[in-house]
DNA sequence: TGTTTATATTTGAATATTCTAATATAACAA
DNA sequence: TTGTTATATTAGAATATTCAAATATAAACA
């Protein structure tokens, strides 16, 4: 096991595994944006945005148009969203149950 | 942008994003297994799997039950299979499609 | 041509993750 | 109690990822 398979879906599910990355995926929900639109809409140095949009087009993620000096970004596979809302269902069910566990413990035990 | 719940989501992907945490999860579609057996199903060093285990349990990817002195991990939630039969389908369209453009290079391209 | 604007790439330091090896724990049996 | 089996945790080295700053590129325009 642990087969090149399993080593590229990791890949897949590392590129996924960054604040930005999923910021820009987000902002991308609408439709397409320019690289300034983007940097305006998640707020991130130019550089480290350049950095990451080379990662999700590194994995087909994106994919961009040029237009005169202007680069348009868009998802490049609209079914990303779907999954990235059944990823949703999960993680909110994950999260809930932490809080939980939480509620349950006494103060001294946080303590 | 960059909230705190795109840092969670990140940590969710994150944890996915290790080729023997998802053969550890494929492991598991059948049903529980204990930490010997992953261990003879995904041939990996008993210190390594528990390591990754303890990554799968952080996130409630995984719980276990003692039996004894045996351990069995079940997945959490199995909705998580969904989830990730449904990236198969978006990584695997996104393969096909590098291997497109691998295709259409010419030899001299390539070199 | 030279300049400006928009974006990408490179480099090295900072940080995080993984692996290996060693040690710890828990349950049970003799 | 001591030993054994199954699993977990820890510590440090090895590796990978991220970030920040500087530099590069490409298109458009004066």
């Amino acid at each position: 096991m642990t087969s090149p398979l399993h080593l590229y879906k990791a890949e897949f599910f590392k590129t996924l595994g960054h604040s930005v990355r999923l910021a820009i995926l987000d902002a991308l929900r609408e439709g397409p944006l320019s690289v300034s639109e983007l940097q305006a809409a998640i707020q991130t140095e130019q550089s480290i945005l350049s950095q990451h949009l080379a990662k999700l087009r590194g994995m087909k993620f994106v994919s961009c148009r040029r237009e005169k000096t202007t680069i348009y970004y868009h998802v490049h596979d609209r079914e990303v969203y779907q999954f990235l809302d059944l990823a949703k269902n999960i993680y909110v069910r994950q999260l809930q149950q932490s809080q939980e566990m939480l509620k349950e413990l006494t103060p001294s035990e946080i303590a």
